[in-house]
DNA sequence: CTGCAATCTCAACTTAACTTGAGGTCAAGC
DNA sequence: GCTTGACCTCAAGTTAAGTTGAGATTGCAG
């Protein structure tokens, strides 16, 4: 038997579609932005690690909280690059996950509350209100619509 | 004196920019779809509500909230057309946002929870747990990165 | 073998949300 | 009454995140 992998462990690229959910199109899309990085079947098919299932889903997760595919990919980069992550490694990239979630969490509770303010106490005038009176606040920080709360 | 607008209560276009933080090429945007309609100067020069700046203000939230401008056109099509819009306008609209505001925070809540879970128990093992295990709940639901959470 | 579904590459198209640029007009101060 | 900065329109460019399609291979099942 000539050396070959064993295709007991790799996944076809249909296989993790259907898995994880993803277009066959975003998963080879995923690894032109190097998110991920199939090994190449000796037909030049790619051939997936069981762990790239996970690595999928994290980007799935990352993006429904609103990071960009360039912010995952720095997050993806403290992944072993040779190896089957191991469960710490996951867990450190869970928790850098959790901080954003608990801001992003707590800014919008933050914009609740201040959205609540306005309407109870009436204030939409515009010359006292915090939240509907973005001027001052905000200003000169460069082009594009510049944020307004936070 | 010819019947001329009250320069007193219109703004220009780069007033309305200071004072939202917008630039002015955005807010330009945002008229060509219908989200301002501003009326013109003799000169053909926009010239704004004060009550636009509010209404620029919502936009800005609700972007912030993760409503598309669509969307967004949906929701100010409730405010009325000639007139300055009231408290009372605003209370309404602003409580269909509030709405909005909710869910999302409780579905990050729900993430935040399931995660923990997750690092928690160090299930992580792929075939146990329901954040890190896709399969089975998602599946086929049209083209596209479906989603995977909620 | 043969057939056919699954893959492959590469280029082009799509949508959202703006920005940039060219070429021309308005209006307010001196 | 001229100059200069703010505006105007319209077309084209930009970035993100994918999708679509053409034309060529691969690989498993019978």
């Amino acid at each position: 038997m000539p050396t070959r992998l064993k295709p007991s462990d790799l996944l076809s690229i249909g296989e993790i579609a259907r898995r994880t959910g993803l277009s066959v199109s975003a998963i080879r899309f995923y690894e032109d932005k190097r998110l991920i990085e199939p090994v190449r079947s000796g037909g030049n098919q790619r051939r997936f690690l069981r762990s790239d299932i996970r690595r999928l889903s994290f980007i799935l997760i990352a993006q429904r909280l609103g990071l960009s595919l360039t912010e995952i990919e720095a997050e993806l980069a403290k992944l072993p690059q040779g190896r089957t992550p191991t469960t710490r490694d996951w867990e450190a990239i869970s928790a850098a996950i959790r901080a954003r979630l608990d801001e992003r969490i707590a800014e919008l509770t933050r914009t609740r509350d201040r959205l609540d303010g306005c309407i109870g106490c009436g204030c939409l005038s515009l010359t006292h209100c915090a939240i509907w009176n973005p001027e001052d606040q905000l200003a000169e920080q460069g082009p594009g619509p510049r944020k307004l709360l936070g």
